[in-house]
DNA sequence: CGGAGTTGAGTTACCGGTAACGTAGGACTA
DNA sequence: TAGTCCTACGTTACCGGTAACTCAACTCCG
């Protein structure tokens, strides 16, 4: 008991007994069993679950990113769930992670099963919902409104005077986000007068080259299409390669719009049109929320980071 | 105890307990304590702990999403550590992580502190380091010979007729891994009575961009190098954007080579110079390996994923 | 039909911390 | 000097599973 309060630093010994404990420590090498401190106090680990749906997409790798680093400067640990875009894996990975006694969890999305509202609300744990912005979260939300950025891609576009629109994406839809933003995108068609002529999901992962066949598709199929929203950048770069391969000019022939600015923007010898989003800003904020909440703070409920439509020379 | 039996599926209980255990399980919405099972036998958890240097490099995130594939289908969830390439982020990292009685670990790198040796070897659990292979590991080793590749690289180079060679990379270097690469290069361009003209060492992460400047600076400060070896293959891209800025032909003015073959290659519109690893095969393998100790089965301890040299157009 | 073996279920103790409480002995006060 | 308080340390019980053991009832067989 002593040494447990020396360990601790609790206070209630003299420095002669702290000196013979950590004497004894460092004689035997002592590491303490965190899992008995847990199971002692039915206390929590300093684990906290962070569901992503693939880490494929470079944007998740992001958020990840920003999460784990806030974490580990509170001490506090990643334990990854790669849900494959699958509520029910979704589901599962939930019970498996609840049942280690997390101190907290991060999932991407706002959709759920309803057994896994029931088993995050039973667990009765900090948890925030990051990527779509959910206005009424199961505890609190960090993102922002898709459907809202891919209207304002609509808009934008209309004003360039496009009246045909394409969108190509793929059924690795992280969290129905790229969903929201296509909604969001032939909304703003619809009201602005225009026509989405043609929407390709393709099945394969937001990648550079669906994007580059996935155009070759939807132009084969539908050449009369002004300007294409793609998913994200990564595709909308592969559609700009594919154009160059074939001589299609950008944008005099076609325009080309991507969504989320990822690093290799930087380098490309053109301004992408895009969506800015700060995917590492997310993460961060998500953690420190739910740090506040384990903490016994108070966190806002729902955080929006925005986003920011970047006119490029693609349109 | 019964219901402890009948949750086990361990026998010795008739079909009439079982039923009534099950529905006091459905009446209670009882979920096992993991934490307590853990605690009683002094056994692991199911977690493995697996150290990346950084997530912003897409080469460890392939390897990251391999391991947690295998991992999830066996039941055991990953738990991240971002050493951010520093030794005594790890050593941390492992004295934390060690303490929450990891079913085993996977560690990014050869390299590791004296007491973070100290204390894997006193942990006693399987262990894999992956990345750059390791013929005498603490436990095992998967991945492949960083050296070899490099010089492979500067003997291919060798034979298409260079005489004075560059090299750029970051300090961000995963594990060492790259340094090995590039004493593997200059090796093969020493014994082959090359030059290496000029090593560039940029404080920034391998990405695009500074792949970018790090071009324009050893061509500005050495414009007679003939050929540049980079880091990865962002960093390549990088060159070539900044060459089709400038308007330097590529191969004729100046051969680029890469290292990694990143999925961005599947569409640009020429083929670059690389080499072509299976980062996902490395985290398999490392999980299949990990997994098979701690199921108690043995594993090889070395594992070489080998490599394969990709001679594009770019040189 | 009695003894041996089998089956299903219960009892006890333990894992390694820590909360809550107990207590000796010194300091301080009226 | 007796009573009170405080400090430093010790004792007991408990968290929720499960190993190891016990035991009653039933089965089987010569």
């Amino acid at each position: 008991m002593t040494a447990s309060r020396v360990l601790r630093e609790e206070g209630g010994y003299s420095e002669k007994t702290r000196l013979t404990v950590m004497a004894e420590v460092e004689r035997l090498g002592y590491l303490p069993n965190r899992i008995a401190t847990v199971f002692s106090g039915d206390r929590s680990t300093t684990f906290v679950g962070v569901s992503i749906p693939d880490l494929g997409n470079e944007v998740f790798t992001h958020v990840l990113e920003g999460i784990d680093r806030k974490l580990v400067s509170f001490n506090h640990q990643t334990v990854l769930g790669m849900t494959q875009h699958e509520l029910g894996e979704e589901e599962n990975w939930i019970e498996t992670v609840l049942s280690w006694k997390p101190a907290g969890l991060i999932l991407t999305g706002r959709a759920h099963t309803p057994r896994a509202v029931q088993l995050l609300q039973s667990a009765n744990i900090p948890l925030v919902e990051i990527w779509d912005l959910n206005s009424s979260p199961i505890d609190m939300s960090v993102g922002l409104n898709h459907f809202d950025s891919g209207y304002d891609m609509g808009r934008f576009l209309l004003s360039k005077g496009y009246a045909r629109f394409g969108y190509v994406g793929t059924s690795h839809d992280a969290a129905n986000a790229a969903t929201s933003r296509l909604n969001g995108y032939a909304k703003a068609i619809e009201d602005g007068g225009g026509k989405l002529t043609r929407q390709l999901c393709l099945n394969d992962i937001p990648g550079f080259y669906p994007g580059f066949y996935g155009t070759e598709q939807l132009l084969s199929s539908d050449p009369d299409v002004e300007v294409i929203f793609f998913q994200n950048d990564n595709m909308a770069i592969g559609a700009v390669h594919f154009c160059q391969a074939q001589n299609i000019r950008i944008p005099e022939d076609i325009g080309i719009a991507g969504w989320g600015e990822l690093p290799i923007a930087s380098v490309l010898p053109y301004r992408l049109t895009t969506v800015q989003v700060n995917h590492l800003r997310i993460g961060q904020l998500a953690a420190e929320n739910l740090l506040l909440k384990i903490s016994g703070d108070t966190a806002s409920a729902v955080s929006d980071v925005g986003f920011r439509l970047v006119p490029g020379d693609t349109v």
